[in-house]
DNA sequence: GCATCGCATCGATAGCCATCGATGAAACCA
DNA sequence: TGGTTTCATCGATGGCTATCGATGCGATGC
């Protein structure tokens, strides 16, 4: 993956938890594949199934589940290597260890003029 | 820390990152002291002084930022370790390893029933 | 063929928040 | 003391998006 696509992943990662709703539905999933409906259950009348669909679309999009067709049914679990990918690029970023092997972001433009 | 004061850091930690504007100002911060107007010239003409320290601010709250106050400059920096909590949380919670040991927070009701 | 189920999509709405100009407040200088 | 710098705060505004009822659509059952 290149930068490009990590720093267009890092956003859309860090836009899908943002919302309480969405992390919700994202600890629903962990770690186990949910239909549609399984996940309004969960969720306790918190929200209507049109919510959670639009939840699991972006979610979908951002490439934070993994969807698996079946009959009328959806299925959707996290896709936990992304998400992985995402945090340790995060972590990377913002809090690297090494301050001397790793060039901050910010400096780049000051080392070039 | 508890699991409570976890969740409200890692809420505020997503919502943090989730605007675009203040995840080019936490690169900005990065590894290096700025005072607002230094952040604000970073930012290239972007975004005005008001709203600098409206995020500024927001990461304050969010124990983002730790903050040093020079006459009438006030120097911000990125909380490197605060950030490298709330990533390893991020993951221990919606991408865990070892999902023996570890009790999706989605299947605690599932095991209550 | 018809009813039902499971889910996506549409259109409308309300609430949140990023942004900015104006202003205030404190520190510093002449 | 008056002016300047630095930054926070206020009030207003526009834009984005979470939410929901209604509807569409394919799959399934009778």
């Amino acid at each position: 993956m290149n930068t490009r696509d990590m720093l267009q992943s890092q956003r859309q990662f860090a836009k899908a938890i943002a919302d309480d709703t969405r992390y919700d539905i994202m600890l629903h999933l962990c770690c186990v594949w949910c239909s549609v409906s399984e996940v309004v259950e969960k969720m306790g009348g918190k929200v209507n199934q049109p919510t959670v669909s639009h939840h699991l679309k972006v979610l979908e999009e951002a490439n934070l589940v993994l969807v698996r067709q079946e009959g009328r049914q959806r299925f959707y679990t996290l896709n936990r290597d992304h998400i992985t990918v995402c945090c340790d690029h995060l972590q990377r970023v913002l809090a690297p260890e090494d301050t001397d092997a790793i060039v901050p972001v910010a400096r780049i433009d000051v080392m070039k003029s």
